[in-house]
DNA sequence: TCCCTTATCTTTACATCGTAAAGATGAGAT
DNA sequence: ATCTCATCTTTACGATGTAAAGATAAGGGA
């Protein structure tokens, strides 16, 4: 736990000769790659690095380590730094959240186009879809479950739409019709609505450990995966009464 | 925006006369169906009260605005006396997510008392469930979205566990079968795990404003509880293949 | 009745966080 | 060569959670 701000924030007021910048040379080299040994003033591409940091701060740290001046001790600049490029910490974790969901998007895309048998086929998003929460919690919390998002900024809208629109895609080539853009029926929209609220809805449990006390009472090792193929094609036993 | 307290935790270190807590009267009374004006140095039922303020700010200022400290202002006590009473912030929001469970309990089953016909008896827990979560989406969203809940909590758990107790045996009569506590099959899990994870997904989404997109592309007039019917209810297309 | 123990509540203190504002730095245009 | 402006650092402030110590009252035993 290296915290050489709370002294420099504090302490200090005699106005020593300003470092410049490379005195403060005891902190992890930013860029491992680059034959630079010197840190300069200027990153160069914070923003992207800054992105990378956060990402490895919420891997390591969880959701509640996420903060602004995490992430930029973890870059290695000062904690004021990530306003710059994001304005706030909202501009953060909208930008986290836009990588996070083409992350998604492409994990998704890359296990449909994997599959072969029609059943397959059926399963193959909604599996890689609680794949990629269980592998990246921290990211999934990060695009469902917080509320601190800002889906104005158009990285954040353009990749939460194209999510969107692979699912209602997904949902029309199973119903063996178009979807329109712009018009949907009735049947239509609960047919999505569906598909999306079983699998995120069986994500997030998951994700909360509420599906514990199902799967600890499921024949042994019933994985969830295996739980979730099942509420995806088992049959609906007492069907309702239609209107 | 009253804040005294700013002052009173940097200044004064002048070791002033004990002020005889009567003479901070500046503040709202505290029980108002209370005889005693005095506001006398033990509140008698801090901790109840301290769950209705912390409800009050929910819905006042939302999941954001809910510390510890506006807990506190809002009771009219000092900013530490709720750690006396639920430890940490962890503390206050289980036993405060354990009230949001018996209300949503609660809730859940008068409605199915209430129902008649077959049909309606199918879909009054569901609107129910979405019925409290838009009525209460503060406490849904502790219920829920929170990260920061203690399980172990015997009052959070019992209560969270009465819901899913609920749930079970909901399925259960509607699979006209009887569920036993400790062993489920395949496919009664999968049952369970559908419903659950159908409504919780579908409030969650909504909550989040992610159903707009398909509601707005509905039948002019369409409303969530509509959509939601129709997602219980509606004929399932292309049946997947079972295994 | 008096004292003592204990639960309850307040004060004080501290590290951390988000954010604003002003200063320092250097890259690129003129 | 100078100017301009984006980038990054410093400094500062209010708010929060939490710990620790002090103040206050309630209740029980002598």
């Amino acid at each position: 736990m290296t915290k050489p701000e709370t002294k420099s924030e504090t302490a200090r007021s005699s106005r020593a000769p300003r470092r410049t910048r490379s005195a403060a040379a005891s902190r992890p080299p930013r860029r491992p790659g680059s034959a630079k040994t010197e840190t300069p003033y200027h990153h160069g591409a914070l923003r992207e690095a800054l992105l990378q940091a956060a990402e490895r701060v919420l891997e390591r740290d969880g959701l509640a380590g996420l903060t602004l001046r995490a992430v930029a001790r973890e870059a290695g600049v000062s904690h004021a730094a990530p306003t710059h490029h994001f304005g706030d910490l909202t501009g953060l974790l909208s930008e986290l959240a836009a990588v996070g969901f083409r992350q998604f998007n492409a994990a998704m895309a890359a296990s449909s186009d994997a599959a072969s048998t029609p059943l397959e086929h059926a399963l193959a998003r909604p599996k890689a879809y609680v794949a990629y929460a269980q592998a990246h919690p921290g990211m999934y919390g990060i695009m469902f479950r917080t509320e601190r998002l800002d889906y104005t900024r158009p990285s954040l809208h353009e990749a939460a739409e194209a999510s969107f629109a692979g699912l209602a895609n997904a949902v029309g080539m199973m119903r063996q019709e178009q979807i329109s853009e712009d018009a949907l029926t009735l049947n239509q929209g609960a047919a999505i609505a569906r598909a999306w609220s079983m699998v995120h809805g069986f994500t997030t449990l998951l994700l909360d450990g509420r599906l514990k006390d199902i799967l600890e009472r499921l024949p042994e090792g019933t994985t969830a995966e295996r739980l979730l193929e099942a509420m995806l094609t088992a049959p609906i036993t007492a069907k309702l009464p239609s209107r």
